[in-house]
DNA sequence: TATTGTTATACTCTATAACTATA
DNA sequence: TATAGTTATAGAGTATAACAATA
């Protein structure tokens, strides 16, 4: 966002988004999943898929359905994005009974995760640099309550 | 999202991401615009519409490429936006030189920024309802701070 | 009857590149 | 050389509907 217009400056005008909390949720938001999005890119993994692999690493035996319903993505959405980690050997399914699937991670999924985590830690820690320590707890504790008011 | 599965609590299971400002970022914002863009659906705005209108209501005179820096939004993607908000006759524009065009709102786009402002600040309020009041504050003073973390 | 997983599809938002005209 | 505005296009992310197989 280039800021520098030479007549105009447009960081000095009245703004009346100034309080809105969703606005800055939605600023914020945005600006740190571009950032998570770039930190991953070199490790070839979208912000959702490392996501994935931290949830299943942590809970192995989910199937696709829960980790739908934990990170709220569709079930529709889901089997494209199953099926890329599938394809790069990340996961490996097992049969639960004749319609769901257990997950785990593979060898190659552990390595992967570990480097997603790596990453997440230092972008975490960058992010939370300019913040108060203090504010933090609270913080994501109301972002859990936002979260959880489903309109 | 629908968390009730019968052999398996999904929100029971140990949760790696549980401390992590970013995902708790992402899901509150989604919530809030979700339920902003379904809030303001009956008065046919989208949220970036609407917002865009507020700030033209408090800074008449701005141009198409003044709100794209306030707003984040690219040029590219400002030119179908505002093409749509002339068509519904919503904003006027006069010519400031030979590429500027300085923008305003008509009769009709005065009406429709009340309706919207009157719909946000309900939605604004029903969000803030369950935080705690005391950390509002310095609860968006963060956020601002984080959406201004250009990585 | 409800759930798992799949496919197809559409819509929004965003990102990039190329072009014009003006300054 | 830089800026304002436009057009076209491609990629994500997300939403709905429909379907088969299973519980």
């Amino acid at each position: 966002m280039d800021a520098g217009s030479a007549d105009k400056d447009v960081s000095r005008v009245p703004d009346p988004l100034e309080d809105l909390l969703g606005y800055w949720l939605r600023r914020a938001s945005s600006a740190m999943m571009a950032d998570l999005g770039s930190s991953l890119a070199p490790a070839d993994l979208r912000p959702t898929e490392a996501t994935i692999l931290i949830l299943i690493r942590a809970n192995p035996g989910l199937t696709q359905s829960d980790i739908g319903r934990v990170l709220g993505i569709a079930r529709a959405n889901m089997a494209p994005l199953m099926g890329g980690l599938l394809k790069r050997g990340f996961i490996q399914k097992s049969r639960v009974d004749g319609r769901s699937q257990s997950l785990a991670l593979t060898e190659l999924g552990i390595d992967k995760v570990c480097v997603a985590q790596t990453i997440i830690d230092a972008h975490e820690a960058r992010f939370r640099e300019g913040l108060d320590v203090a504010l933090l707890p609270d913080m994501i504790a109301a972002l859990r309550t936002l979260a959880g008011s489903e309109a």
